[in-house]
RNA sequence: AGGUGAUUAGCUCAAUAGGUAGAGCAUCUCUUUUACAAGGAGAAGGCAAAUGGUUCAAAUCCAUUAUCACCUACCA
């Protein structure tokens, strides 16, 4: 019987979904002692959940479910994150395909809010649907506000402190969405780029030379030259240092610097220096004094007017510098700019040749845009001394990583760290609380206007203006822990809960979220006057990806939803997803062709358990984790296996009425205290493994145990005793037998919860006390159990035994219904010791076989008459003793 | 350029402590009187990327090389 056909998916998990929140299984128990809690990393609003995300939570709920089995008060929080730039990218863009105009911003926060409300609702959908044990009462989202509180309580925490600061400094600037980004937004991509070798007329016509060739991928930023460097030990232009070359295009004055930082091998040794729109022509600009020119508006078209600044970024005014755009260049974008520039050049022929170059250039990860660099003024956090205590917490393994790698990655970032940039120009995310009274030039922090006024005692007729800024979603981010705990009302959560024990999450997020994490919470979180860390282990999984190793995304469309897993899909409806809202339609044959490659049957229902599962046996600790859709069928055999297994128990304990199912005789027979050592075993090897956060060890070692332990050999013994009712005292291997079942359903509930759940519901109608038994999920892992010597030893027999129904099962091939040979043989087992010896002979029914006709077990000491081996055949059975067979 | 990993059966991956290399899928043979054919039983398949070193013993530790992946930085 097949698992689907009985378990109606979705109807019956619901329903047990349900039991379990009914029976308040999720919530935190105050009474127990030891503590473990878990935080989720908040899914952005953005969209629904992803394959990674189904992994990383079912990690999580493994483990979670695991440690309240075992005794822990457990908790597991969840939210969402409002994901600033992202949302706001996505929601306007559904405005702008709903053609509605001239929307206002605060038209657009209204939609951002429905947005908002809408796909919170549909990723804590998906997440219940996975069976994860969360407290639903104690959801999160970064903009609530309880968060709004205590951003603005950080923040002005840090101001005060001076840790805040508002500086003009170069930036990553994306034109399209107008905002700054940080360097982790960015994408790069090699291209292949022109690169112009410009002349550059000397002013000094006396020279020898007549002008510098410069050669630039960027002709565009020609307008913002401030200087020409050179390396001052490059004898070709020793001579020239401290000369003035003419700008090509608008005729302005540049001097040529010397500087290290040129290296005279590359190119032709000379460089431009575009002090405002390049990262280290700025640094240069700082350290000649040089000035600076900023040339492009905010999205990215060329200003009207440049505006001139000196090297500490303040604005001067030089009428002796041409600052106006030529040829009406003016408001078109740079990207045109170039084009026309590079056609002047050309005509006044400036430019001497062109050669093609790969170049990286960089590309906004939000808008898909491209950087330009821009002077502007933004909001800073002063980063060095926080960075510092964040190395020492986890130089001092006061944090974990696991797998350690993680470790190296993340220090060497925080020793190379720069201050953050925390102020975006967008709408949606929290605003700065910052007021200006511009008439006297002063700034004030504070929760509100309100509080503002009367804690400065500020005079009514001063007007305040707020910030327009938004702050960066890392900010609210980083606060995760704490806050989404109560922080800063001293709730009981908190207290108990507070460092999170475990945080499982992607490698791709360390230094978006973990480190800022650390950072934060060592600032502002202090109990008993010591700085607290937010938790106390960070697990790191790999990425998923697809069959061929290549990362899941929506352009290459080989995206998985864990939803059509579950569900199932077809063909033509997986087809249809992949290619659905595709921005680029010409690899459209591609995914075509690769997803009926793959999928040519589309993916069949699997259900929950499976694809939790799958999840948990391929969470090696690899960077890179390709998800094979045939692991799943594998997994779904397995979950069909444990379910026809209890099904068979089911049948034969209502056959067996009279049977006493639980007895508690101590004296154990052989295949009892064999499959009670196994599964003692098995506990072990699971505490073990989970505690190494080996969920594919763990699996492995439960795939192989119910398989091939359990079905294969037990439930057969089982069969064989049912048989032999009069040798063999059936009441003792019944009680075993349901107490086996109990503890294998409890091993595998936290990893197949659902599953596990509905049978235990069955078989638990079997156990006294039922009472007691209501729910799997509340009931105690069982305990590992430590058996003497003398025990293993016993079940040595069983590895005998095994072997000859090894030797019986190959003689049957061989003399099989095909060839319809019949034969009867004598056997011999020598060398056996006489414990052994007796034990077998009392569990010969086990491996009783109608083709034997004589069997001698004898030991070495009794080898007396060794002429009865005459004519026998030998092989080994187990270590030092023998099998000797004859056929008759 | 620097860093972090990886290289094991046809494929996808394991081996927790250095001790005769394990699964699943695929392949081949047998098997429908039943808990399960999405089963069961059996077989075949590997000198572990290469070279050298340490050790009684190396897939595992060390060094070098090759290939691949990812990360960081720079590129006039």
């Amino acid at each position: 019987m097949n698992i689907s056909k009985k378990l109606k998916i979705n109807k019956i998990e619901k329903k047990i979904y349900l039991m379990w929140e009914k029976n308040k299984c999720f919530k935190a128990n105050y009474k127990k002692k030891k503590r473990f809690s878990i935080i989720m990393p908040p899914p952005n609003i953005t969209g629904s959940l992803h394959i990674g995300h189904a992994f990383q939570q079912t990690i999580m709920d493994v483990i979670i479910r695991f440690k309240k089995m075992s005794g822990y008060n457990t908790l597991w929080i969840t939210g969402t994150d409002h994901a600033g730039i992202s949302t706001q990218i996505i929601v306007e863009k559904n405005i702008k395909t709903k053609k509605i105009e001239n929307i206002s911003k605060k038209n657009i926060i209204k939609n951002i809010w429905k947005w908002n409300k809408k796909y919170t609702y549909k990723i804590n959908k998906q997440i219940k649907l996975l069976g994860n044990s969360i407290d639903w009462d104690k959801k999160n989202f970064s903009l609530d506000e309880k968060f709004s509180y205590a951003v603005k309580k950080i923040f002005i925490s840090l101001y005060k402190k001076k840790l805040i600061y508002k500086k003009k400094k170069i930036v990553n600037w994306d034109k399209k969405l107008k905002t700054v980004i940080s360097d982790l937004e960015i994408n790069k991509k090699k291209i292949q780029k022109k690169n112009y070798y410009i002349k550059y007329y000397l002013l000094n016509k006396n020279k020898k030379i007549k002008y510098l060739l410069i050669p630039t991928t960027n002709p565009e930023t020609i307008l913002g030259n401030t200087a020409i460097a050179v390396n001052p030990y490059d004898k070709r232009y020793k001579n020239l240092i401290n000369e003035y070359v003419i700008n090509p295009i608008n005729q302005n004055h540049i001097k040529i610097i010397s500087d290290s930082y040129v290296n005279p091998l590359k190119g032709t040794g000379c460089i431009k220096i575009t002090p405002a729109h390049n990262v280290n022509d700025y640094k240069l600009a700082k350290k000649h004094k040089l000035n600076i020119i900023n040339i492009l508006n905010k999205d990215g078209s060329l200003k009207k007017k440049f505006i001139l600044y000196n090297y500490l970024g303040k604005k001067i005014k030089n009428n002796n510098i041409n600052l106006k755009p030529p040829y009406n260049l003016l408001n078109i974008d740079i990207e045109k700019v170039k084009k026309k520039i590079v056609f002047i050049l050309l005509k006044k022929k400036l430019i001497k040749k062109i050669k093609n170059k790969n170049k990286k250039i960089l590309y906004s990860n939000k808008s898909n845009s491209l950087i330009i660099f821009l002077l502007t003024n933004q909001w800073y956090l002063k980063i060095k001394n926080l960075a510092k205590k964040s190395i020492n917490v986890v130089k001092k393994n006061k944090i974990d990583f696991i797998p350690k790698k993680y470790k190296k990655i993340y220090l060497k970032w925080m020793y190379n760290i720069k201050d953050w940039c925390i102020s975006r120009q967008i709408y949606w995310g929290h605003k700065i609380p910052i007021w200006y009274d511009k008439k006297n030039k002063k700034i004030y922090t504070g929760f509100n206007k309100k509080e503002i006024y009367k804690k400065y005692k500020l005079n009514k007729n001063i007007i305040l203006k707020r910030d327009k800024n938004v702050l960066d979603t890392w900010f609210s981010s980083s606060i995760w822990t704490f806050t989404s705990l109560g922080w800063p009302k001293k709730t009981i959560e908190f207290n108990t809960f507070h460092p999170i024990n475990l945080v499982v999450s992607g490698f791709d997020i360390i230094f978006f979220w973990i480190s800022r994490m650390i950072m934060i919470t060592l600032y502002s979180i202090k109990k008993k006057n010591i700085s607290q860390i937010p938790f106390y282990k960070i697990f790191i999984t790999g990425l998923i990806r697809d069959e061929n190793g290549k990362k899941m995304s929506k352009s290459i469309g080989n995206v998985i939803n864990p939803i059509d897993i579950i569900n199932g899909i077809s063909l033509k409806n997986l087809i249809k997803k992949r290619t659905k809202n595709l921005i680029k339609t010409n690899n459209i044959k591609e995914i075509y062709k690769n997803t009926k490659r793959y999928f040519p049957n589309g993916i069949k229902a699997y259900g929950i358990d499976t694809l939790r599962f799958t999840l948990a046996s391929i969470a090696t600790h690899n960077i890179k984790i390709n998800f094979n859709i045939n692991s799943l069928s594998n997994n779904y055999n397995f979950c069909n296996k444990l379910w026809n297994a209890c099904r068979y128990i089911i049948l034969i304990f209502k056959k067996n009425k009279n049977i006493n199912k639980n007895c508690k005789n101590k004296k154990y027979s052989l295949i009892n205290l064999w499959i009670t050592i196994k599964i003692n075993i098995l506990i072990k090897k699971f505490k073990k493994n989970i505690n190494k956060f080996r969920l594919d060890l763990l699996c492995k070692s439960l795939f192989k145990f119910i398989k091939h332990e359990f079905c294969d050999w037990y439930l057969e013994f089982i069969k064989i005793c049912i048989k032999n009712k009069n040798i063999i005292n059936l009441n003792l291997i019944f009680s075993i037998l349901l107490k086996t079942t109990i503890s294998i359903l409890k091993i595998v509930h936290p990893i197949t919860p659902f599953i596990t759940e509905y049978l235990w519901g069955k078989i638990k109608k079997f156990k006294k006390n039922k009472k007691k038994h209501t729910l799997l999920i509340k009931q105690k892992f069982p305990i590992y159990k430590k058996f003497q010597k003398k025990y293993h030893k016993k079940i040595y027999v069983i590895n005998i035994i095994k072997k000859i129904i090894y030797f019986f099962r190959k003689l049957n091939l061989k003399y099989s219904k095909k060839y319809n040979k019949k034969y009867t043989i004598t056997l011999i087992i020598f060398n056996i010791s006489l414990k052994k010896k007796y034990i077998l002979l009392k569990n010969y029914f086990l491996f009783k076989n109608k083709n034997i006709n004589k069997i001698f077990v004898l030991c070495k000491k009794n080898n007396k008459n060794k002429h009865i081996f005459l004519n026998f055949k030998k092989t080994l059975l187990i270590k030092n003793i023998y099998l000797y067979y004859k056929l008759i």
